[in-house]
DNA sequence: AGGTTAAGCGCG
DNA sequence: AAAGCGCGCTTAACCT
């Protein structure tokens, strides 16, 4: 690693070697089984026009489901639901999280909460990816944008594929049609928890390194830290627990924040944070000392040296301010993992540009790379692509990346 | 008719 | 009073 990255090393090492890659990304793109989704669109309208019928009975009226100002006033006025939040503009809120709770004492919203899931599933992806299919390609080409992000990301878009469904089994469906071209297989490659380990490289905790250097699983070591049990005492609810923490100090969550997050009280979660900084010293300096540079130099950079203006980071306005210093907190990390997968995206596409594979970089998903491989190039590119991630770069923990291989992006993973 | 904003929600 | 970072897309509601 350079001794002083700048802000020229990173355009002329990073950004300008990239053009080509994402070229030809946009020429290579993703093939999709549109009868698959056909398949799917059929099956949602079904439910969908069930679900519909369903809302209308409770509600005792017809209603549009995704009106906003109709459902308000039959949730809150004519069925008298209370209000739980309002929206900036002072609306009451049915925003999914509203209606998980309400769900626990009235039937409407839980029907809701399935038709607004299977409406966005629907229109956003099922029926919508079988219209983008590039009629010469047969594909489908996504536009990722190289800047515009606040930390270094790419963005896709028309479609956005860095946003197709995998949480619900549903969604997977959308995922299933990514498919490989015939003798090819998808090899979906992402790295392991890149954030936290450049929040180890960052910090340089003692026991954050050590974690990763062993290859611990880095949510159930932190649960141990944490609540003070054997690693292999650890159960579930801690690991979730540790791992909420983890991604809120990423985020750089409040104690509020946190305790909304894992449904106990602040007073819990205060004592949860205490803790954790407690074991782990070196992250809680160092999120106070990139408070203060960020305040100091007014932006905080990247382990390559890109950087984000803050200028809001000594804001009178104490809420404006807060938001900066989670910015300042959040984007060393999100940008240098960013930096990371870029480097690797160079290093794979020339790799593979110089030899006689025929494997291509499909798509980018912020932490993850697809491939298109033809299966006789399977076992030197599986090999090829994992060294070449993680050797982008070089932190004081090493860098893990899981691959799958598949005949669709599901299986992939 | 066409653009913009707000709310909501899909992903990392 | 707000309270967790970064994106893009869809619909309704509002505006010109």
């Amino acid at each position: 690693m350079a001794a002083e990255p700048t802000l020229k090393k990173v355009f002329e090492d990073i950004e300008l070697p990239l053009v080509p890659v994402l070229s030809r990304i946009e020429r290579t793109g993703a093939l999709v089984d549109d009868t698959l989704l056909f398949q799917q669109s059929q099956e949602l309208s079904a439910r969908l026009g069930e679900l519909e019928t369903e809302a209308w009975e409770l509600a005792g009226q017809q209603f549009n489901l995704a009106s906003p100002k109709q459902l308000g006033q039959i949730l809150f006025e004519k069925l008298q639901i209370p209000v739980l939040k309002k929206t900036a503009k002072g609306a009451p809120s049915t925003k999914e999280e509203v209606l998980q709770e309400l769900a626990l004492d009235y039937p409407l919203p839980k029907v809701l909460l399935e038709h607004r899931g299977l409406a966005k599933l629907k229109s956003t992806y099922t029926d919508k990816l079988p219209t983008m299919i590039n009629s010469v390609t047969g594909r489908i080409h996504t536009s990722y944008h190289q800047s515009g992000t606040a930390t270094g990301r790419l963005s896709s878009s028309d479609p956005n594929l860095q946003n197709i469904p995998i949480r619900s089994a549903e969604g997977r469906r959308v995922r299933q049609a990514f498919i490989a071209a015939p003798g090819c297989k998808l090899v979906a490659a992402d790295y392991s928890q890149i954030e936290l380990r450049i929040m180890a490289h960052l910090s340089e905790d003692p026991s954050l390194l050590a974690a990763f250097s062993a290859g611990q699983d880095i949510h159930r070591a932190t649960a141990a830290e944490v609540f003070g049990v054997e690693t292999d005492e650890v159960t579930i609810d801690q690991r979730r627990s540790a791992k909420a923490i983890n991604f809120g100090l990423i985020y750089g969550m409040s104690a509020f924040g946190l305790a909304r997050q894992l449904g106990i009280n602040r007073k819990q979660a205060a004592e949860y944070i205490e803790l954790y900084f407690t074991r782990y010293p070196g992250v809680q300096s160092y999120m106070n000392n990139i408070r203060h540079s960020a305040a100091e130099n007014g932006f905080v950079e990247t382990v390559f040296g890109r950087r984000l203006y803050l200028p809001e980071i000594n804001a009178s306005n104490g809420m404006r301010r807060q938001a900066a210093e989670r910015t300042a907190i959040n984007a060393p990390m999100q940008g240098t993992a960013a930096d990371i997968i870029k480097l690797a995206m160079i290093n794979v596409h020339n790799w593979l540009e110089n030899s006689d594979l025929t494997s291509k970089i499909i798509m980018q998903v912020h932490d993850e790379l697809v491939l298109e491989v033809p299966e006789s190039e399977m076992d030197e590119v599986q090999k090829g692509l994992k060294g070449l991630m993680e050797s982008a770069a070089e932190l004081l923990v090493p860098l893990v990346v899981d691959i799958g291989v598949g005949d669709n992006w599901d299986e992939a993973h």
